[in-house]
RNA sequence: GCGAGCGUAACUCAGUUGGUAGAGUGUCAGCUUCCCAAGCUGAAAGUCGCGGGUUCGAAUCCCGUCGCUCGCUCCA
């Protein structure tokens, strides 16, 4: 036991670490810091943008960049019936109570299942013969429920939907848990979809959200991609975007955020080969962090048991990395089946068949969803590149990204102030500027800036010395092995592109 | 949402029984420095998370609030 908090508190002085190194170095800082920070919202600082960028750029290169998948960016806000015919509306709102006494927390849907029949009976008994001693008008409606001809669960759970008779009912049970009578809270509604309102009047007419997934962009654009790209099944749609939930927790840094980006890919396929490109994509999208350098022994998949998947999955896995605090989802991947295009076909009134000119039939297409968080993916390969070593009795700290990933790619440093090496280094500098993201310095001793640039991950540093006067070479140092090899002036952006690939 | 802990300079933290703030690191300027956080001199930087209250006086005590961490709950 002791053991075990031992090693939580290790784990968590890692996340620490990066925490204050993100906003030290300027990865990540809190959001509206100077106000006392917004829960669950992060701002990109400068090397933090360069490392995001990069991240997406390689995950829209790898997705994209091939002849079955089309690029798109639907916007944030969409039709409210969107959300009604995802499911959304339906699944994303779950009244819960508490009670005061003992904590313990119930969804009002299955709070039913928790009472035995006899409670149930008592409390709506009691409740009927409640509403007739002060002839309440809310009576009839409450009648019609207990004459109808409905299951004592389903009559109880229908008189909790009624906001008034629910909260008069609910003083009559006792919590399950601990047996205090009259202790829970009000119902509330935890739906996790931001609530905003279209155009200048804030009525409920017209309440619409912020998308919770950027996913269903894509399935409502699936015909006009189709048409417009003249592509045939199986293909692709793939798209970067912020997405939204109000979640009632945040936790764990960057990893449950309640603004985040997703990187998304809805593949569709003829309903029989769902499998096939189930199976497929797995092992690309796995691959695709490995390529980046992330340690494999710190990624598994986490495959969903039949009956913890979601409403519209057939078959779904999530691709997980080992973080400090433990395991985590960074990318799911699902057998979405017909349902999404199915619901919108019956939603919108639109047919959302393709043709198949092959076997001459309409169908709706399955789709194989990957879905990677951005902000996930962040926090993984951060995470994962963070290195402490120790340099003759120092501890240099280092961040050892992938030469793709790192914000900084080469820093250009005169290694004394004097004898014009600054204005070489200068002309380095400007020469290599427009096609990679450098960085000249020239403050302090040289071994703290080369310590300096292995914190923020810059692969290579060029140092300008007394040799470059006299041959034109300088030195270009890699950051892991802190080893130095001298390359003539003209030959360094041809060196750095190959050793960047 | 509940419970516990925490919030002092950019970062990590001291700050005694209440008397209006310090260190190390970092940053900046200068000197020095031919290769891995070296040295010297100097400087900037904090409404002590925010708002109330108690007090002659609050970083310190009390209340509220916001934020962070952990646990519970939640995460279609």
């Amino acid at each position: 036991m002791r053991c075990n908090i031992a090693r939580k508190n290790e784990q968590n002085s890692v996340i620490e670490k990066i925490v204050s190194l993100s906003k030290r170095r300027g990865f990540v800082f809190q959001s509206s810091e100077i106000y006392g920070g917004l829960n669950g919202c992060w701002d990109y600082g400068p090397l933090g943008v360069e490392l995001l960028n990069n991240i997406k750029s390689e995950w829209w290169k790898a997705m994209t960049y091939r002849d079955d998948v089309e690029g798109l960016d639907a916007a944030i806000l969409m039709h409210p019936k969107v959300w009604e015919a995802s499911g959304h509306v339906e699944n994303f709102t779950d009244p819960m109570i508490d009670c005061k006494q003992c904590k313990a927390r119930f969804r009002l849907d299955t709070l039913a299942e928790f009472l035995s029949g006899k409670r149930k009976e008592k409390a709506i008994k009691q409740l009927v013969q409640n509403l007739e001693e002060i002839n309440s008008d809310l009576l009839p409606e409450l009648k019609e429920i207990v004459s109808a001809d409905l299951e004592l669960n389903d009559k109880f759970t229908s008189i909790l939907e009624k906001d008034k008779l629910s909260e008069a009912l609910l003083s009559l049970v006792s919590c399950p848990q601990c047996g205090t009578k009259n202790s829970f809270t009000k119902p509330r509604s935890f739906n996790l979809m931001f609530k905003t309102f279209l155009g200048p009047v804030e009525k409920e007419g017209n309440a619409i959200y912020l998308r919770p997934e950027t996913a269903q962009g894509i399935f409502v654009n699936f015909l006009n991609v189709q048409n417009a790209s003249r592509q045939k099944l199986p293909f692709g749609i793939a798209q970067i975007g912020k997405a939204f939930r109000n979640e009632i927790n945040t936790k764990n840094f960057l990893f449950r955020t309640r603004e985040f980006e997703q990187m998304e890919m809805q593949y569709f396929v003829k309903p029989s080969d769902d499998k096939k490109y189930y199976d497929q994509w797995k092992e690309i999208r796995m691959n695709w962090y490995k390529s980046l350098g992330m340690t494999p022994e710190k990624l598994r998949y986490h495959d969903h048991p039949e009956d913890k998947l979601a409403h519209y999955a057939k078959e779904a896995t999530d691709i997980e990395y080992q973080f400090p605090f433990g395991w985590g989802e960074i990318e799911g991947i699902h057998n979405r089946t017909d349902f999404d295009l199915r619901r919108h076909e019956e939603f919108s009134g639109k047919s959302q068949k393709y043709y198949d000119e092959e076997l001459k039939e309409k169908y709706i297409p399955y789709i194989i969803e990957t879905s990677a968080g951005a902000s996930r993916a962040f926090m993984a390969f951060l995470v994962d590149a963070y290195h402490e070593e120790e340099v003759k009795g120092e501890k240099r700290v280092v961040l050892k990204f992938h030469p793709k990933l790192a914000p900084i790619k080469a820093a250009i440093l005169p290694l004394v102030n004097k004898d014009g090496m600054p204005e070489i280094a200068k002309k380095i500098e400007t020469e290599l500027r427009p096609h990679l993201k450098v960085f000249y310095d020239d403050k302090g001793a040289i071994g703290r800036r080369y310590r300096r640039q292995d914190e923020a991950g810059t692969p290579f540093c060029i140092t300008v010395d007394s040799q470059t006067l006299d041959d034109n070479t300088v030195t270009v140092r890699e950051r892991d092995s802190m080893q130095q090899v001298r390359i003539k002036i003209p030959e360094i952006l041809d060196y750095l592109i190959v050793k960047l690939k």
